[in-house]
DNA sequence: GCAGAAATGATACAGTATATCATTGCTCTG
DNA sequence: CAGAGCAATGATATACTGTATCATTTCTGC
Protein backbone atom coordinates (compact mmCIF):
# COMPACT_ATOMS: atom_id res chain seq x y z
CA UNK A 1 0.00 0.00 0.00
CA UNK A 2 1.31 3.24 -0.85
CA UNK A 3 1.13 6.75 0.50
CA UNK A 4 -2.49 8.09 0.62
CA UNK A 5 -1.53 11.36 -0.39
CA UNK A 6 0.60 10.59 -3.46
CA UNK A 7 -2.93 8.63 -4.28
CA UNK A 8 -5.09 10.90 -3.57
CA UNK A 9 -2.97 13.50 -5.55
CA UNK A 10 -2.53 10.67 -8.67
CA UNK A 11 -6.67 10.92 -8.21
CA UNK A 12 -6.75 14.46 -8.94
CA UNK A 13 -4.63 14.68 -11.44
CA UNK A 14 -6.66 11.83 -13.62
CA UNK A 15 -9.76 13.78 -12.52
CA UNK A 16 -8.76 16.99 -14.16
CA UNK A 17 -7.09 15.47 -17.02
CA UNK A 18 -10.64 14.52 -17.91
CA UNK A 19 -12.34 17.81 -16.60
CA UNK A 20 -13.69 16.55 -13.90
CA UNK A 21 -13.26 18.15 -10.13
CA UNK A 22 -12.41 16.45 -7.32
CA UNK A 23 -13.87 18.68 -4.67
CA UNK A 24 -13.30 18.29 -0.89
CA UNK A 25 -16.00 15.68 0.15
CA UNK A 26 -15.64 13.82 -2.68
CA UNK A 27 -11.67 13.36 -1.61
CA UNK A 28 -13.04 13.15 2.10
CA UNK A 29 -14.90 10.07 0.65
CA UNK A 30 -11.90 8.25 -1.19
CA UNK A 31 -9.74 9.11 1.78
CA UNK A 32 -11.64 6.85 3.92
CA UNK A 33 -12.10 4.18 1.17
CA UNK A 34 -8.21 4.20 0.70
CA UNK A 35 -7.76 4.05 4.49
CA UNK A 36 -9.14 0.64 4.74
CA UNK A 37 -9.00 -2.88 2.68
CA UNK A 38 -12.53 -3.80 3.56
CA UNK A 39 -15.05 -2.92 1.79
CA UNK A 40 -17.81 -0.18 3.24
CA UNK A 41 -21.18 0.33 2.52
CA UNK A 42 -22.23 3.84 1.85
CA UNK A 43 -23.76 4.31 5.47
CA UNK A 44 -20.58 3.16 6.65
CA UNK A 45 -18.77 5.69 4.73
CA UNK A 46 -21.46 8.17 6.01
CA UNK A 47 -20.17 7.40 9.61
CA UNK A 48 -16.68 7.53 8.53
CA UNK A 49 -16.35 10.97 6.71
CA UNK A 50 -18.18 12.06 10.04
CA UNK A 51 -15.87 10.73 12.43
CA UNK A 52 -13.11 11.61 10.27
CA UNK A 53 -13.56 15.34 8.74
CA UNK A 54 -16.54 16.00 10.99
CA UNK A 55 -18.28 16.01 7.62
CA UNK A 56 -22.24 15.18 7.50
CA UNK A 57 -23.33 13.61 4.10
CA UNK A 58 -26.93 12.74 3.49
CA UNK A 59 -27.13 9.34 1.48
CA UNK A 60 -28.66 10.82 -2.00
CA UNK A 61 -24.95 13.09 -1.95
CA UNK A 62 -23.12 9.60 -0.68
CA UNK A 63 -24.11 7.84 -3.75
CA UNK A 64 -23.58 10.33 -6.20
CA UNK A 65 -20.29 11.16 -4.88
CA UNK A 66 -19.60 6.89 -5.10
CA UNK A 67 -20.95 7.23 -8.38
CA UNK A 68 -18.78 10.00 -9.05
CA UNK A 69 -15.96 8.05 -8.06
CA UNK A 70 -16.58 5.02 -9.89
CA UNK A 71 -17.16 6.94 -13.08
CA UNK A 72 -13.88 8.25 -12.33
CA UNK A 73 -12.44 4.30 -12.28
CA UNK A 74 -11.18 5.57 -8.57
CA UNK A 75 -13.29 3.01 -7.08
CA UNK A 76 -15.14 -0.27 -7.21
CA UNK A 77 -18.82 -1.13 -6.71
CA UNK A 78 -19.30 -4.22 -5.25
CA UNK A 79 -22.38 -6.37 -6.06
CA UNK A 80 -21.73 -8.91 -4.39
CA UNK A 81 -21.74 -7.38 -1.04
CA UNK A 82 -23.34 -4.12 -1.83
CA UNK A 83 -20.01 -2.38 -0.56
CA UNK A 84 -17.66 -0.27 -2.31
CA UNK A 85 -13.58 -0.56 -2.40
CA UNK A 86 -11.00 1.66 -3.68
CA UNK A 87 -9.36 0.65 -7.00
CA UNK A 88 -6.19 -0.63 -6.40
CA UNK A 89 -4.46 1.01 -9.68
CA UNK A 90 -5.27 4.51 -9.36
CA UNK A 91 -1.69 5.24 -9.39
CA UNK A 92 -0.59 2.47 -11.81
CA UNK A 93 1.11 3.65 -15.19
CA UNK A 94 -0.11 0.30 -16.69
CA UNK A 95 -3.18 -0.14 -18.02
CA UNK A 96 -6.13 -1.15 -16.45
CA UNK A 97 -7.08 -4.96 -16.82
CA UNK A 98 -10.37 -6.74 -15.98
CA UNK A 99 -10.99 -6.61 -12.33
CA UNK A 100 -11.57 -9.66 -10.42
CA UNK A 101 -12.43 -9.29 -6.58
CA UNK A 102 -12.34 -12.04 -3.73
CA UNK A 103 -14.48 -10.98 -0.86
CA UNK A 104 -14.30 -12.29 2.35
CA UNK A 105 -17.65 -12.94 2.96
CA UNK A 106 -17.00 -12.83 6.63
CA UNK A 107 -14.80 -9.59 7.66
CA UNK A 108 -15.10 -7.99 3.57
CA UNK A 109 -11.33 -7.61 3.08
CA UNK A 110 -11.04 -7.83 -0.39
CA UNK A 111 -7.82 -8.66 -2.94
CA UNK A 112 -8.47 -6.87 -6.05
CA UNK A 113 -6.68 -9.12 -9.17
CA UNK A 114 -6.07 -8.35 -12.67
CA UNK A 115 -8.35 -11.12 -14.88
CA UNK A 116 -6.32 -13.67 -17.16
CA UNK A 117 -7.27 -12.44 -20.51
CA UNK A 118 -7.84 -16.32 -22.07
CA UNK A 119 -10.42 -16.33 -19.23
CA UNK A 120 -12.07 -12.92 -20.61
CA UNK A 121 -12.17 -14.63 -23.73
CA UNK A 122 -13.38 -18.04 -22.77
CA UNK A 123 -16.26 -15.79 -20.92
CA UNK A 124 -16.85 -13.81 -23.43
CA UNK A 125 -16.84 -16.72 -26.19
CA UNK A 126 -19.52 -18.20 -23.94
CA UNK A 127 -22.25 -15.15 -23.62
CA UNK A 128 -21.90 -14.47 -27.09
CA UNK A 129 -22.79 -17.92 -28.17
CA UNK A 130 -26.49 -17.51 -26.52
CA UNK A 131 -26.84 -14.34 -27.82
CA UNK A 132 -25.99 -11.72 -24.91
CA UNK A 133 -23.67 -9.14 -24.96
CA UNK A 134 -21.17 -8.55 -22.09
CA UNK A 135 -21.84 -5.10 -20.43
CA UNK A 136 -19.08 -6.05 -17.52
CA UNK A 137 -16.79 -8.68 -17.05
CA UNK A 138 -16.03 -7.91 -13.38
CA UNK A 139 -15.73 -10.67 -11.32
CA UNK A 140 -16.36 -11.10 -7.77
CA UNK A 141 -15.72 -14.09 -5.94
CA UNK A 142 -17.38 -15.20 -2.54
CA UNK A 143 -14.30 -16.35 -0.72
CA UNK A 144 -12.97 -16.30 3.19
CA UNK A 145 -9.66 -14.87 3.92
CA UNK A 146 -6.93 -16.97 5.56
CA UNK A 147 -7.68 -15.35 8.82
CA UNK A 148 -11.30 -15.40 8.90
CA UNK A 149 -11.19 -19.80 7.12
CA UNK A 150 -8.57 -19.82 9.95
CA UNK A 151 -10.91 -19.02 12.50
CA UNK A 152 -13.57 -20.83 11.47
CA UNK A 153 -11.89 -24.03 11.32
CA UNK B 1 -38.69 -25.16 -21.39
CA UNK B 2 -40.23 -28.45 -20.28
CA UNK B 3 -43.63 -28.88 -18.90
CA UNK B 4 -43.75 -26.89 -15.60
CA UNK B 5 -45.55 -29.75 -14.33
CA UNK B 6 -43.26 -32.25 -14.93
CA UNK B 7 -40.32 -30.19 -13.15
CA UNK B 8 -42.53 -29.30 -10.41
CA UNK B 9 -42.77 -33.27 -9.83
CA UNK B 10 -39.25 -33.77 -9.64
CA UNK B 11 -38.70 -31.06 -7.70
CA UNK B 12 -41.24 -33.09 -5.17
CA UNK B 13 -39.14 -35.96 -5.70
CA UNK B 14 -36.19 -34.70 -5.19
CA UNK B 15 -37.43 -32.93 -1.61
CA UNK B 16 -38.83 -36.34 -0.66
CA UNK B 17 -35.42 -37.84 -1.57
CA UNK B 18 -33.68 -35.47 0.95
CA UNK B 19 -36.15 -35.67 3.47
CA UNK B 20 -37.55 -32.60 3.32
CA UNK B 21 -41.03 -31.62 2.19
CA UNK B 22 -42.43 -28.94 -1.01
CA UNK B 23 -45.42 -27.36 0.32
CA UNK B 24 -48.00 -25.99 -1.39
CA UNK B 25 -46.67 -22.35 -0.74
CA UNK B 26 -43.08 -23.58 -1.69
CA UNK B 27 -44.25 -24.75 -4.55
CA UNK B 28 -46.53 -21.99 -5.34
CA UNK B 29 -42.96 -19.78 -5.33
CA UNK B 30 -41.52 -22.62 -7.04
CA UNK B 31 -44.36 -22.55 -10.09
CA UNK B 32 -44.14 -18.65 -10.42
CA UNK B 33 -40.07 -18.56 -10.85
CA UNK B 34 -40.80 -21.50 -13.46
CA UNK B 35 -43.14 -19.65 -15.54
CA UNK B 36 -40.70 -16.62 -16.39
CA UNK B 37 -37.22 -16.71 -17.42
CA UNK B 38 -36.84 -13.08 -15.75
CA UNK B 39 -35.12 -13.45 -12.14
CA UNK B 40 -37.60 -11.57 -9.58
CA UNK B 41 -37.03 -10.37 -6.50
CA UNK B 42 -38.80 -11.59 -3.10
CA UNK B 43 -41.14 -9.10 -3.30
CA UNK B 44 -42.22 -9.44 -6.89
CA UNK B 45 -42.77 -13.18 -5.93
CA UNK B 46 -45.19 -12.12 -2.57
CA UNK B 47 -46.95 -10.01 -5.84
CA UNK B 48 -46.72 -12.94 -8.14
CA UNK B 49 -47.96 -15.70 -5.42
CA UNK B 50 -51.11 -13.49 -4.49
CA UNK B 51 -52.05 -12.81 -8.55
CA UNK B 52 -51.54 -16.38 -9.87
CA UNK B 53 -53.00 -17.47 -6.02
CA UNK B 54 -54.56 -15.61 -4.22
CA UNK B 55 -52.30 -16.39 -1.37
CA UNK B 56 -50.81 -13.71 0.73
CA UNK B 57 -47.03 -14.21 2.37
CA UNK B 58 -45.11 -11.69 4.50
CA UNK B 59 -41.48 -10.83 3.39
CA UNK B 60 -40.13 -13.26 6.33
CA UNK B 61 -42.27 -16.46 5.05
CA UNK B 62 -40.85 -15.77 1.32
CA UNK B 63 -37.61 -15.23 2.78
CA UNK B 64 -37.88 -18.27 4.45
CA UNK B 65 -39.38 -20.64 1.49
CA UNK B 66 -36.39 -18.77 -1.00
CA UNK B 67 -33.80 -19.98 1.50
CA UNK B 68 -35.44 -23.42 1.58
CA UNK B 69 -35.59 -23.93 -2.23
CA UNK B 70 -32.11 -22.99 -2.47
CA UNK B 71 -30.39 -25.26 0.23
CA UNK B 72 -32.61 -27.66 -1.94
CA UNK B 73 -30.98 -27.08 -5.27
CA UNK B 74 -34.36 -25.88 -6.95
CA UNK B 75 -33.61 -21.81 -7.51
CA UNK B 76 -30.46 -19.83 -7.19
CA UNK B 77 -30.20 -16.77 -5.73
CA UNK B 78 -28.38 -13.58 -8.01
CA UNK B 79 -26.42 -11.34 -6.02
CA UNK B 80 -25.73 -9.30 -8.65
CA UNK B 81 -29.58 -7.88 -9.08
CA UNK B 82 -30.58 -9.21 -5.92
CA UNK B 83 -33.02 -11.78 -7.44
CA UNK B 84 -34.09 -14.96 -7.78
CA UNK B 85 -34.20 -17.58 -10.86
CA UNK B 86 -35.11 -21.37 -10.65
CA UNK B 87 -32.59 -24.20 -11.80
CA UNK B 88 -32.06 -25.09 -14.83
CA UNK B 89 -31.15 -28.42 -13.99
CA UNK B 90 -34.52 -29.91 -11.77
CA UNK B 91 -35.27 -32.25 -13.90
CA UNK B 92 -31.86 -33.70 -15.36
CA UNK B 93 -29.66 -36.23 -14.72
CA UNK B 94 -26.19 -35.51 -15.02
CA UNK B 95 -24.82 -33.95 -12.20
CA UNK B 96 -24.68 -30.06 -11.57
CA UNK B 97 -21.78 -28.59 -12.64
CA UNK B 98 -21.13 -24.83 -11.37
CA UNK B 99 -23.65 -22.60 -12.64
CA UNK B 100 -22.70 -19.24 -14.89
CA UNK B 101 -25.66 -17.32 -14.95
CA UNK B 102 -26.10 -14.46 -17.26
CA UNK B 103 -27.87 -11.84 -16.83
CA UNK B 104 -29.72 -8.87 -18.29
CA UNK B 105 -29.14 -5.69 -16.65
CA UNK B 106 -32.11 -4.02 -18.47
CA UNK B 107 -35.05 -7.07 -18.30
CA UNK B 108 -33.46 -9.71 -16.09
CA UNK B 109 -33.43 -12.41 -18.31
CA UNK B 110 -31.20 -15.03 -17.28
CA UNK B 111 -29.47 -17.80 -19.09
CA UNK B 112 -28.14 -20.10 -17.04
CA UNK B 113 -24.62 -21.91 -18.45
CA UNK B 114 -22.16 -24.76 -17.09
CA UNK B 115 -18.65 -23.29 -16.51
CA UNK B 116 -15.89 -24.57 -18.36
CA UNK B 117 -14.19 -26.60 -15.50
CA UNK B 118 -10.64 -25.81 -17.07
CA UNK B 119 -11.89 -22.32 -16.17
CA UNK B 120 -12.82 -22.73 -12.68
CA UNK B 121 -9.67 -24.61 -12.12
CA UNK B 122 -7.77 -21.40 -12.54
CA UNK B 123 -10.03 -19.46 -10.54
CA UNK B 124 -9.09 -21.44 -7.92
CA UNK B 125 -5.13 -21.67 -8.59
CA UNK B 126 -5.52 -17.74 -8.37
CA UNK B 127 -7.63 -17.34 -5.50
CA UNK B 128 -5.40 -19.88 -3.07
CA UNK B 129 -2.00 -17.91 -4.36
CA UNK B 130 -3.27 -14.61 -2.39
CA UNK B 131 -4.28 -17.23 0.74
CA UNK B 132 -8.20 -16.82 -0.42
CA UNK B 133 -10.76 -19.83 0.09
CA UNK B 134 -13.29 -19.75 -2.45
CA UNK B 135 -16.50 -20.23 -0.85
CA UNK B 136 -18.48 -20.59 -3.73
CA UNK B 137 -17.69 -20.48 -7.50
CA UNK B 138 -21.13 -19.33 -9.12
CA UNK B 139 -20.49 -16.30 -12.01
CA UNK B 140 -22.66 -13.61 -12.41
CA UNK B 141 -22.25 -11.52 -15.59
CA UNK B 142 -23.46 -8.64 -16.35
CA UNK B 143 -25.38 -8.69 -19.85
CA UNK B 144 -27.62 -7.28 -22.02
CA UNK B 145 -29.74 -9.78 -23.73
CA UNK B 146 -30.19 -9.78 -27.64
CA UNK B 147 -33.36 -7.93 -27.44
CA UNK B 148 -32.64 -5.24 -24.86
CA UNK B 149 -29.26 -4.42 -26.90
CA UNK B 150 -31.29 -4.54 -30.36
CA UNK B 151 -33.36 -1.66 -28.52
CA UNK B 152 -30.64 -0.17 -27.01
CA UNK B 153 -28.61 0.17 -30.56
C1' DG C 1 -54.58 -38.71 20.39
C1' DC C 2 -50.39 -36.56 21.72
C1' DA C 3 -45.57 -34.81 21.92
C1' DG C 4 -42.22 -32.69 19.35
C1' DA C 5 -40.65 -30.73 15.31
C1' DA C 6 -41.36 -28.22 11.08
C1' DA C 7 -43.63 -24.55 8.83
C1' DT C 8 -45.93 -20.32 8.73
C1' DG C 9 -47.93 -15.89 10.70
C1' DA C 10 -47.45 -11.31 12.64
C1' DT C 11 -45.14 -7.25 13.94
C1' DA C 12 -41.43 -4.44 14.01
C1' DC C 13 -37.41 -2.69 12.33
C1' DA C 14 -32.59 -2.37 10.07
C1' DG C 15 -30.11 -1.55 5.94
C1' DT C 16 -29.77 -0.14 0.93
C1' DA C 17 -31.07 3.03 -2.68
C1' DT C 18 -33.59 6.53 -5.34
C1' DA C 19 -36.90 10.46 -6.61
C1' DT C 20 -37.68 15.17 -6.41
C1' DC C 21 -37.09 19.77 -5.75
C1' DA C 22 -34.25 23.51 -3.62
C1' DT C 23 -29.94 25.81 -2.91
C1' DT C 24 -25.10 26.79 -3.21
C1' DG C 25 -20.87 27.34 -5.59
C1' DC C 26 -17.80 27.26 -9.55
C1' DT C 27 -16.45 28.77 -14.28
C1' DC C 28 -16.48 31.17 -18.30
C1' DT C 29 -17.69 34.88 -21.16
C1' DG C 30 -18.55 39.38 -22.17
C1' DC D 1 -16.24 41.96 -12.23
C1' DA D 2 -21.23 40.87 -13.13
C1' DG D 3 -24.14 37.61 -14.36
C1' DA D 4 -25.62 33.33 -16.88
C1' DG D 5 -25.35 28.58 -16.88
C1' DC D 6 -23.97 24.49 -15.18
C1' DA D 7 -21.98 21.41 -11.63
C1' DA D 8 -22.32 20.05 -6.95
C1' DT D 9 -24.61 19.57 -2.77
C1' DG D 10 -28.63 19.90 0.57
C1' DA D 11 -33.09 18.42 2.27
C1' DT D 12 -37.05 15.63 2.57
C1' DA D 13 -39.48 11.78 1.65
C1' DT D 14 -40.04 7.29 0.29
C1' DA D 15 -39.28 2.73 -1.99
C1' DC D 16 -36.87 -1.54 -1.92
C1' DT D 17 -34.30 -5.41 0.34
C1' DG D 18 -33.68 -8.20 4.25
C1' DT D 19 -33.77 -9.79 9.27
C1' DA D 20 -35.12 -10.33 14.37
C1' DT D 21 -38.37 -12.03 17.46
C1' DC D 22 -42.05 -14.26 19.31
C1' DA D 23 -46.60 -16.55 18.42
C1' DT D 24 -49.40 -19.93 16.14
C1' DT D 25 -50.53 -23.60 13.12
C1' DT D 26 -49.66 -27.92 10.85
C1' DC D 27 -47.54 -32.17 10.11
C1' DT D 28 -45.29 -36.63 11.56
C1' DG D 29 -44.29 -40.50 14.16
C1' DC D 30 -45.20 -42.89 18.19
Amino acid sequence: MQDINKILDAAEASCSASGARLTDKRKQVLSCLLQSQKAQSAYDLIQGVKENYGATMQPTTMYRILDFLESENLIHKLQLANKYIYCSHISCDHSHEVPQFLICNSCDRVVEIDVNSELIKSLTRTVEQVGYTLVSPQLELDCLCADCAAHAA
